[in-house]
DNA sequence: GTTACACCTTTACGTTACGTAAAGGTCAAT
DNA sequence: ATTGACCTTTACGTAACGTAAAGGTGTAAC
């Protein structure tokens, strides 16, 4: 299939100034011009423009798409698969926008605090980063080197039956969680039954179990902001519901 | 709490120009300036960048977004329900994003074949709302206008608790079938419980139920983009696995 | 055969939301 | 009194097009 400018344009769903502007910076030549210059435009064109708009979606400079899309040792699979995981962060900084809106909403009608530092939560990616470095560290200052390598040299050396069935844990904790905080009752049968789930995901991790620790790392999801974007992420309250219904499940709380 | 433009700036994560800028538009003008000329925000400019931001995110232009926070009779509250709906249509579009990557990767891999216009799928809003407005008319077309009406009526007349119901079934369906698509088995017990549950949910929009119409409607979801690209959001292939569970589930295929 | 109309071309200036640099004043600590 | 990290205004630069002007092309209709 052979398209002019407009018709590219339309299937593209951009302007013909575009086309004639990735034309003029070289980032996509039409295939041949007909004999009264007229762009022409062929397959190849069309998945090239393709792959432009996967970048430009991403904020892309298109000076750094020429120099992807030209260079020769490309490998417009691996590209892709990396394109998919930058489309997942994205949405999952969308959903932390979300939680915020809500957050917002709450405390505009009243009903719960914001902090100043809150009310820019989802809207920097930066901050997740630094969030990710800094995480690691309070970690450590807070229960040591020895047990953080020792979990990291846990999860290196499980199995990969063992992995996909911490994976299918972690899955269910959420799930049941998000079952549980509908009866809004952190003693309800089923959160009982997510904290238990917990208890078994994280001993996957640690070695030993303490009520003392899991009850230590249930108020650490409520204080520590990393960890309580995490679990508020779908619905805010939800880190504190868990360590409410923890509580009550190692006895530290009736 | 009161910041000066570099405190604001990190606090939010937007550079000094940029507060500068605001000021300079007219858009968020500080609090006051102290003796030395400095700007000087509070809680309002606070609240005020948020919002700011809020709709820059969105793609609003600083001009509009102006307008809107400027007008004395700005609901806030109203704003911000519209963007948290505007928010959860842009994940939707990350998604179709993501399904047209997902797609793109097993046509770059040989595992199946891509029409130029699934090429550029999940770009482009506009689309979105032409098959909205596409899609009314095609449904309109195919089944009359009487069915889409009565259609539309019955669900103005449902009870709340009739409402919450069909949106517990609708989440349901999905859950179940996610789960069925796994097994690989449209004949499998997950399966067939998916599209008992279909058909539960489709009797509340529909009178009366035939097992003729729900076959039609599940090989709808197949030909038509607008129910594919819902169902084979997550997981292509989804669309296909429905129809083939119902087609088994009212007996029109072994 | 020319008129209409929807295409196409190049050239060129305008726009938005800042980035960046220059030239200089302020403040707290050493 | 000197750093060094702040702050100020003025002003030109930029990316990725939008928009307008001035004109050529293709074909269907009168």
């Amino acid at each position: 299939m052979e398209y002019t400018v407009q018709k590219l344009g339309r299937l593209a769903g951009v302007s013909t100034r575009t086309l004639r502007y990735y034309d003029e910076i070289g980032i996509l030549k039409p295939a041949r011009m007909n004999s009264s210059g007229y762009r022409i435009y062929g397959q190849a064109e069309v998945n090239r423009l393709q792959q432009i708009l996967f970048y430009r979606e991403l904020g892309v400079n298109l000076d750094r798409i020429k120099e992807l899309v030209t260079d020769p040792s490309f490998d417009g699979i691996e590209a892709l698969k990396e394109h998919r995981e930058q489309l997942l962060a994205r949405r999952k900084q969308l959903d932390a926008l979300i939680a915020n809106v809500d957050k917002t909403l709450a405390w505009s009608e009243g009903r719960m605090t914001m902090t100043d530092k809150e009310k820019f939560e989802g809207f920097k990616q930066k901050l997740i980063d630094d969030n990710e470095a800094k995480y690691g560290k309070e970690v450590r200052e807070k229960y040591g080197d020895e047990k953080v390598d020792k979990s990291n040299a846990k999860v290196k050396n499980m199995t990969k039956e063992q992995y996909e069935e911490v994976t299918r844990l972690a899955a269910e904790v959420t799930d049941t969680l998000a079952e549980a905080f509908k009866t809004g009752d952190p003693g309800s049968e089923v959160a009982q039954k997510a904290a238990e789930l917990h208890k078994r995901w994280l001993t996957y991790y640690w070695g030993e179990y303490t009520k003392e620790a899991h009850a230590g790392v249930a108020q650490m999801y409520v204080d520590d902001e990393r960890f309580r974007a995490y679990y508020d992420e779908k619905q805010p309250g939800t880190a504190e519901f868990l360590r409410d219904a923890i509580l009550i499940y190692t006895g530290m709380k009736a």
